[in-house]
DNA sequence: TGTACATCAGTGAACGCGCGTTCACTGATGTAC
DNA sequence: TGTACATCAGTGAACGCGCGTTCACTGATGTAC
């Protein structure tokens, strides 16, 4: 009676399927913890509690604090931001791509509060820890969009204002300050400036030397 | 024999002249050791240490932790910036203002980035603690550099590709992406790069509707 | 000017709490036969 | 399929240390007469 031990037929989730699942969970819980918290202001047992779990899972899935910032970072950051690109109409104008691209990441940084500002924490720890720099996320990204700055303005038959990586490496920055800017002061900061400024920044386009192809 | 009491004639330092110094020192102390080690992993014996005190010095001048941070941000932060406005000739194109500008900011990121990693930090600090935030430098800050935008473009006869006051706000966050950028990056950021992307914003003067002054 | 007392900025030690880390333990999963 | 043992992810309690805060005290400055 009561049968509570029927452990026959379901084999269950593997132990290895266990783990996978709770790092997860943890991971899900650092993101949210330490977003809101900042890294330093949260403890462990925050993030444990978030995750429905204790500390020791923590020290069973990591070697420390550290290692669950870091993987956190490694694993979580960046990679949406670098999913933009493909969700740009490539037919329009370039201007128009500007004003798109600007609005879906501007969108991100809404949706993803919590993850900009883990960014910008972590950006503030590596100034400060040089050593702790990683193969760049950053130069990797900087670069498929410079290529895609470079492809675009050939194919019009403009000329960039000054080398694509460079622009490109602006235009990361500006997205970024615009988006702390706007994290602090929401009021002050329109949200659609980043597009209109990607426009302004890409109106060169709009008076070609000139359209000698073909 | 000895002299070594001779409070004659000299009467000394005031009690209050003496306490304003400790709180000067305490004040540089923290600065550089909170952009150094961040607000939370600076502590207070740190601070005192490096301003030749004791924390209860601290305690005598400043409520709390908190309340040097704040006290430091409050009246430290943000002056600099803001002195940079009337070093830029006038008399030039705005172009020409706008490189100069760049690199006079540029320049005090590199000289003050122990106060940049700070403001940085105060941001993500704002940004989690809204109702902390006080009336505003930032506002202040745009407002004015707004006027002086809007004041060149009408000298110039030029229009402006947006509001004088968006432009204003994407500046700043221009500046202070790349800003932090460069700080995490040093090799990947040119120390140009902000001045030649202002120059490129206002390149829109260089092609004026009309020159209808005298 | 001199004396006696009051004030108070800064000292140095102690307190107490939170948090990262450790560790003995448990019970479910895996393995050998 | 069943039994006995091994493994190990996660538990929960304990540890220890750093740090913000407190507090009794000191000695120089200030004040009253």
């Amino acid at each position: 009676m009561m049968g509570t031990v029927s452990p026959r037929a379901r084999t269950g989730p593997s132990r290895e399927e266990k783990k996978a699942e709770t790092r997860g969970k943890l991971l899900d819980a650092a993101a949210t913890v330490f977003a809101q918290k900042g890294i330093a202001g949260a403890s462990l047992d925050d993030v444990a509690d978030a995750a429905g779990l204790t500390k020791g899972a923590v020290y069973s899935n990591f070697d420390s604090k550290e290692d669950l910032v870091w993987t956190l970072l490694e694993e979580r950051l960046g990679q949406e931001s670098l999913a933009i690109i493909p969700q740009v109409d490539s037919s329009h104008t370039q201007e128009e791509q500007a004003l798109e691209a600007g609005e879906l990441f501007m969108n991100l940084a809404d949706r993803e509060r919590d993850m900009f500002l883990l960014e910008y924490e972590y950006m503030l720890y590596i100034a400060r820890h040089p050593e702790k720099r990683r193969k760049n996320n950053f130069t990797r990204r900087r670069d498929e969009v410079a290529g895609i700055i470079q492809a675009q303005a050939e194919e019009a038959g403009a000329q960039l204002p000054m080398p694509a990586t460079d622009l490109a490496t602006a235009l990361f920055a500006l997205g970024s300050g615009i988006t702390l800017e706007w994290l602090v002061n929401p009021d002050e900061v329109p949200v659609d400036l980043f597009g209109r400024m990607l426009g302004v920044i890409f109106s060169f386009e709009s008076q070609p030397a000139a359209s000698d192809k073909q």
